[in-house]
DNA sequence: CATGAATGAGCATTCATTCAT
DNA sequence: GATGAATGAATGCTCATTCAT
């Protein structure tokens, strides 16, 4: 079961998560605005109506997934406390990053297409940040242990470098990607 | 009688230029689709209907100012010969690619908003891939010379990681900007 | 709780019969082109946005009516076996076709113009040539066993002559018009 | 030379001419409304501006070619005094009516579009009472001399049969076309 | 005379949202 | 809860007409 379905089961009702699920996929497909509220309804089989019981409005729909999102991500984070992460956890944890990826670009069509939607942007940006944070932190022991003594900037290059891949990944799927991972690995994680 | 045909001529690319502004503009701020025609127009104080005289659609817009992008950075490659670059080359190219991301976000947030956008994914993606083809020839003779025997994927990777921090300057703008940048260039360029 | 199916079946029958009245009237008071979807919504008392639930374009309306034109055309040729068929059975639908006409001369006014829109002459056109053929072949029966060998010819110019005469009525409404489908009759039937 | 031009020579400005032909070939072919004024000014190969110089609006230069219509069909009654018409005559007038419809079916698809043209459907109301009104008087001596006391309505009858003939011949010119008009000569005219 | 840039009203169509049932 | 008919505002685009040059 693909990670993304567990966390829409998190909310309880059946209705509310084919609506969900039918969203999600159309607005990877065809964008946000390209997809209407009928077309999510058809998909998900039920009548245009019905949406409004479960939501205000056609951006609720886009926000909720959005937090869906952020809350799947904050999962994969290894359980492993900071101070005892290895090259292999890092390493681990970008490749199961990376999987979940090929594995389920809709998400990740999502989530840039956040970065383009300059009306919920200002919604956007404080889950970011405070993603960015999160991975800040719990790398950072890691790469203090290491000798980098200011680790974030580094920290950010790698999330920076790793975000644009996945960008190139669902633009342009080059054969290369495996190939890129690993030197993204090998320069920043591997020191 | 008529005005001659250079003035003309003249106050046709004035205009042409003016709509171009306005657009890129409201499409870096709004997203394709939230921009209407008639938005363009009145930024541009004009008429919705003399848009039309000079193009033939808002999508030809959108293109119109995608093929401008792409020209504009081929001309930033530098004007040296591959053979000869230098590390000082690169770092400075790099510098100069992103000072101008600095200097006209507009530009940048087109290029990404392509990335999302469905329906014209298949115009932009061949744009796209001959621009990445053509870093990659470019600096494939340096890489080589360095002992990298295959520096495709080394440079897919350099590409990703800038692309990524400009995604991510665009949306966040965090202080550590110069600070990644230094440190890219330092993975990727000094090896 | 839905309504029944049978009665929403029911009330979109009624609204498509208004939406294809309203329509009718216009385009044969003004034309097709000259009548905007806005004037038949407001005729037909809905807004314009529910014509599109009904019908999938404006051209669309107009082919459904087109099609119940020709059906309405079909029912009234007379239920005879054509070896069977009198004078008295021809001059009788004749005048009873005529007199269709003048008391909807919308359906006729649309018939006559659909010879003159281009954009729609190719689907007309299949429409007209069948429903030519289904008379000549009810008629040829009864001037083959008047001695007329090749009656084809003989019916197409009674047709002719009363399509002329249904397009002279239109225009002019001269009132010597009774007159004149009986002098029709008596040239192309009593033989 | 087709006799269309030959009217049209009768306005002396040549501009004026480029304009008619121009617009007569568009409106034949495509409609009055799906014509646009552009279309013909760059037909005639003049600018759009320079047509207001000579026609007040689109609908006059479809006035103007309508009153030209009628003068040419005007000019096509026989030089005959009526008193001295004989079958041959009415025969040969025929013959050449439809044989100008064949060469030049341009004037008759914009003949035929009038009526069809309620907003100026008044105008051309008297023109045509008016033609009709000559064609009745120019022949009812024939056929009082044949022994038709009221021969109104069987003149009438014959124009709305050759009418009826021109109007399937514009949209299924079908092959029996010559051996009709047989047929109408035979029924209207040798009585 | 002649041009074509410019306007503005109009058009067909779409769609998020509401609401009676 | 569930339906889908209905609305109305918005959108991209067209085009007859005007007018500065």
């Amino acid at each position: 079961m693909p990670r993304s379905k567990k966390i829409l089961e998190q909310i309880k009702n059946e209705k509310k998560q084919q609506i969900l699920q039918s969203a999600l996929e159309l607005f990877a497909r065809k964008g946000y605005h390209a997809t209407s509220v009928d077309q999510i309804a058809q998909k998900a089989k039920i009548s245009k109506g019905l949406i409004y019981n479960y939501f205000k409005s056609k951006k609720d729909i886009l926000l909720t997934l959005v937090n869906s999102l952020f809350e799947q991500m904050d999962l994969a984070l290894p359980q492993v406390k900071p101070s005892k992460l290895t090259e292999e956890d890092i390493e681990r944890y970008i490749l199961t990053s990376m999987q979940a990826l090929e594995q389920n670009p809709q998400n990740i069509k999502l989530y840039f297409m956040l970065y383009m939607q300059p009306d919920i942007e200002e919604l956007v940006k404080p889950l970011v940040e405070n993603y960015i944070d999160k991975i800040v932190n719990f790398l950072s022991p890691y790469y203090k242990s290491r000798g980098i003594h200011e680790p974030r900037s580094h920290i950010l290059s790698l999330i920076a470098s790793l975000d644009g891949l996945s960008l190139h990944y669902i633009l342009l799927q080059y054969p290369e990607y495996k190939e890129i991972i690993k030197t993204i690995i090998q320069k920043f994680v591997y020191i």
